[in-house]
Order: structure tokens, then sequence, then C-alpha cells
DNA sequence: CCATTCTATGCAACCGCTTGCATAAACGGC
DNA sequence: GCCGTTTATGCAAGCGGTTGCATAGAATGG
């Protein structure tokens, strides 16, 4: 077994309660008496225990992000990836671990992210893609577990990073709407997700705002490149195809593409398409996609911040919106 | 606060170590009182608290996975999350929870690792991105910490699972060799990671092989699109330009295949290529990329499997390779 | 019917660390 | 030189579980 807090108090000897107020940095104790003791500790090569820390302090400076799909689906998108490497990065500098929780079916979800913090795993949680119904807000509401979101609550005020997605739905919408197209698509991902009905909300109001009085054509996939081919081929069976499709997500919109080549379409000339996240591949597609940049990245670091900035300070929960952008390159 | 097994003992009449059996499913316990505890703990809603559990049974039920870059740019890479996703699958299967670590620099590495496990925070871990000189499999290895190796140890014998990347490459090598071409270079990634040494290995044993005394022609990038683009420039550069190349990442392949569709290179008419991993991407570029697939999401599974059966039966240390297999798409 | 074995449960020590309270020593003021 | 502070450290009771050992009562056997 490894050295204890006993080990270290004894070999310098001292209390095991100093040894403890060394490794807090408590001022009470004399430079002395921490050098001594500090000396014990790498002579032991000691590392405390953290469940027997957290255990006395109630603190585990471990936080979870759970992911609301199943193992298997969750990572194919590379939205996950980059919002990891936002909340990794977070935790790194402010020395925190991260869980992962991951879960096909909503009620193991809440199972899993409540047992966590119940079972003083984790101090709190950040929960990506936010069902519409969402009970998993409701529990942690109840438990008052300390989280945040990544998007919005459509019922609950609660701590969140999010987009404005109505309005980056808006942005790309007009961007086709500009460039003339007559028949504009919408490819929406799973529609009990908020972040799907906040994009086909800004779709919907961009071709109001119009005043070319457009026909409205939204379509539901998966957030995939299988999914984004299945529904392209879906809207190419129509009486008319359309000429410009807003697809809700890179991968997808990547299926559109590679739908359209393959059956001879030109890219924008027939159909015009962009996307949603700014992928890291999106700048190398060929052609390259339009997309609306969200800033997946800032996305995960900023939730992490605020999750662990609320684990620390008791600050009140914040409401933060990323600004997105807008990256036109060749698709449209 | 939350209940503990003491309030569930009382509101059932029984003592807590009477509880903690119904836990553990203790067989001595009768069905009258498990049935009229576990009465209890529902309507307390109670989660034992896995701080004090592991602390009094020096078991987790965790298990973390080692990122050996930053966290910046670890997830760039499709590869990572593929791994992810497989490791995450059987920690789910296996009722285990996952943590993640991730550093830059290779001293922070092994203090965290270490950290993890002697402080108890994880019981084992899964080591990806094994370097040429790995202190931290020796760091681990004095320690007697439990760990499987994604990849393989030049010096020591350790749990595994692997590809066989040295023949990989002859097979991918091979198969430019046998079309016929003249000049072909190979993108290794960072020369420090024994992946890199395996496939580049690999890669001059065919040309040896190939009875045409071709020429070896050997650059080194990271494992990024922009890496592949920079290495291709580099390459065209030279004297006679290669008319094919084996890069040892898709993504790699992915920034040549742009650098080359952008000067006009015809693909695989002017210049052949091949990749490594069959990331999800791959099957989908213009022109779709021929490649190594390794199994990436097996890699991941198998490793975390393999590990938690140590763990649970100190069954010895397997040493896994998954077979590869090479995919001929349109860039050969 | 009593001694013996078995079954189901309780007691209490322990896992390794933290922290409120107590205290001895050092210090300072008069 | 005495007393009230201050400073540095120790004591011991937790934190919430687990488990070896003891034991009361039931079951078994002769």
């Amino acid at each position: 077994m490894s050295a204890t807090i006993r080990d270290v108090a004894t070999l310098a000897n001292v209390s095991p309660s100093t040894v403890s107020r060394v490794i807090a940095n408590n001022q009470a104790i004399s430079l002395e008496t921490a050098a001594k003791v500090r000396g014990a500790m790498v002579r032991l090569n000691y590392v405390p225990n953290a469940n027997a820390r957290s255990l006395a302090k109630h603190r585990t400076k471990t936080i979870a992000l759970t992911i609301a799909r199943s193992a298997e689906e969750a990572f194919a998108n590379p939205f996950f990836a980059e919002l990891l490497r936002g909340i990794a990065s977070a935790c790194q500098q402010r020395d925190y671990k991260l869980m992962l929780s991951m879960s096909s079916n909503s009620d193991w979800e809440v199972k899993d992210a409540l047992q966590m913090v119940k079972g003083k795993q984790v101090d709190g949680l950040i929960l990506s893609s936010v069902r519409a119904d969402d009970f998993l807000v409701e529990a942690l509401l109840a438990e008052q577990v300390p989280f945040v979101l990544i998007g919005r609550s459509l019922k609950h005020h609660v701590a969140m990073v999010n987009n404005d997605n109505i309005d980056c739905a808006i942005q790309g919408t007009r961007h086709l709407v500009e460039r003339g197209r007559q028949r504009i698509a919408f490819i929406s991902g799973p529609r009990d997700l908020v972040v799907s009905l906040d994009r086909i909300e800004g779709y919907r109001r961009a071709l109001r705002a119009s005043s070319r009085n457009l026909p409205e054509l939204v379509v539901e996939t998966s957030f995939t490149t299988a999914g984004g081919r299945e529904a392209m081929a879906r809207l190419a069976s129509l009486a008319e195809m359309p000429d410009a499709i807003v697809a809700a997500d890179d991968v997808i919109a990547l299926g559109v593409i590679h739908w359209l080549k393959e059956h001879g379409f030109a890219i924008p000339a027939d159909v015009a398409v962009i996307g949603f996240n700014d992928d890291p591949m999106s700048a190398f597609m060929q052609p390259a996609l339009t997309t609306l940049r969200i800033s997946t990245y800032a996305l995960g670091f900023e939730s992490a911040r605020m999750l662990i900035d609320m684990l620390e300070n008791q600050s009140p929960s914040e409401q933060l919106v990323i600004p997105a952008e807008l990256i036109v390159r060749q698709t449209t």
C-alpha cells in the first residue's frame, strides 16, 4: 500500500493534522515544520488519497460531461470532439478532473447522472444536447445539483451557454434568400432537441421575412453523414427539387453534398448548401462548405469555466451566448 | 445532505451493516429483511457515497484514459473520438466510469496519471499514443499500476492492444508498388511515437522487398490536415516529385489531397494517396480515400475490456493484435 | 430435551483525511 | 516577573461506508 498521511507524520515527527495543514497550505504552520513535512512527503512518494479527502471535504474537484446519446453514436460527430477539447482545456487550467457519462436512453441518463452527483463522484455536471422535454434538467433542479447546460432549456431558467440558434438559422437562410434561391429546404436534426427547434424557427422566420413568399420545406434526420444523404434523397424525390439546402449540422451537409455530387448536381450552381458548426473538416471539403461557425470549442470551454466558478464561488449562474458567424465559402 | 446508510438503517429498523450487505447482495441476508431495506432505500432516495465506498473497498470502478497531447490538439483527430467511442462502450457494459486525462508535456502526463492512480481516483489506466522513450510506462511499471497500452512498448512486455503497424504499412506500400508507382513517399507522424516508427519500418521493408530498387523518401509532420498539406508542399519542392504518397494518418492524407487538388494534380493519375485509420470521413472525401482500416473502435473497446478483466480477475495481461484491412477506394 | 450447528444480524474497528477545539510555548506590555 | 495574547501544533471526532468477529435464536440430531 502507498504511504498515508500518518506515515508522513511519523517520519516528520509531527501529527497527521499538521501534515494535513501543510497539504492545505495552512498559514498557521511554521516554515520549518512545513519544510520538514514536505521533505517527508517526497521521501515517501506520498500522494493524498482523493477518496478520503473528498469524503471529509465534501468536494471532489471533478466534473462530468453527460452526453445524451449512446456511446456508439456520440462521437461520430466532430461537434462533441470539439466540445470536449474546450471542456478539457478549462479543466486543465483549473485543476479539475473530468468524467464522461454517455447513455442512449433517457432513463439511464438521468439515473447515471444522479448517481454520479449524489454518490459524490463529481461536484457538478455539464449537459450537452438538451432535449425539449428535459427530465434530466428537472431532476437535477429538484435535487439541487449544480449544472450548466450547453444549449438552452425551454422551461427553466438555469446556467447555460448557448448560441443564438434562432438568429444563426436566420442568418444562414437569409444568405440563401439574398442569393436569390427559390426553394430553400431545411434539414433538421432530431426534433426532440431544443437546438433543432430553434434552428427550424429561425429558418421559418427568415423565409417569412423575405417578402418573396418562399415555401417552407423541413425534413428531419439524424446528425450523421448518412442522415444527410438520406434526407437529401427524400428531398430530391419531391415534385420540385430544392435549389438550396440549410443543413442543421456540417456532417449532415457533408452527406447532402455527397449525394448531390453522386447524382450529378453542381454545387452551388444547381443546389446551394449551408451547414452549421464549422467542423474542422468543413474548410477542406470539395467544394468548401459555407457554414455557421458556432465556436464549439468556446462553448465547451465556457461551460466548464462557468460550472467551476459556480462550484467555487457559488457565483450566480450565468446565461452566456456565444456569438456565431457566417463563414461563406464555396457551396453558396 | 443526502441520506446515508445510517438513515436507511434507522428507517428499516436494522443496523448499517445489514444495509451494507443488502447493497452488496450478500446471501446471508433474509429475503424479508432485504425487501424491507430496499424499500427504505427507495423511500429515502438513497445513493451510496462512492468515496466512502472506494475508501473502504480500495476499488473505484473507474478507469482513466490518458491522452498524451495537449487538450488543445488531442481531439482534432477523429482517431481519438473513435477510440473513445469504443472505450466508453465497454465501460458502459461493465458498469465502470471513465475519466479523461490529457496533457501536453511528458512530465505533467506522468504526474497526472500517477496522481489519479495513487490517489485512488481510478483503478487503472488506458494509455494512448505510446512514445518511444516511454517514461510513463516505466513509472507505472515501477508503481505496479494496472494499465493497458494502445500501441506497443518498445522495451517492455505489458498488456496491450495494437495493430500490426509494420504489416499495415507493408500492405499499403505494396499496393502502390503493385500499381507500378516509381517514387513512393511516406509522410510520417511525429517520430517519437512508436506507431510512427513501426509504419516507417513497414514502408521501408515493402520497398526493399519490391526488387525494383525504389527510393526511400520519408518526411515527418504532425497528425493534422495542416501537417499533411505542409508535408506535401515539401515533397513537391523536391527535384523529382513523388507519384505516390503513403500518409500515416487519414487526416494527413486529407491535407495532401487538398494540396494536390489546389495545385492541379490529378488523383490518382498524377499522384496516388493512401491513408491510415479509415476515419468516418474518408469514404466521403472526393476522391474517396484508399486507406488501412485499423478498427479504431475495436482498439478502444478491447483495451477497456482487457483492463477491466485485469482489474476484476487479476487475469494475466494479454497482448491483442487487432487485424487491419486495406480498403481500396479512388485515390490509388 | 439438551447440546450442537447453522442462519441472520449486530458491534465496532477501520479505510485516510479534515477541522473545531484545546493547549503549550513564546511573546509583549506594564 | 506576571498575565493576557498570539502562534504553532496536537487531539479526537467526524466523513459514510465495509467487514471480521461475536452472538442470539432457530433448526437439527441423538
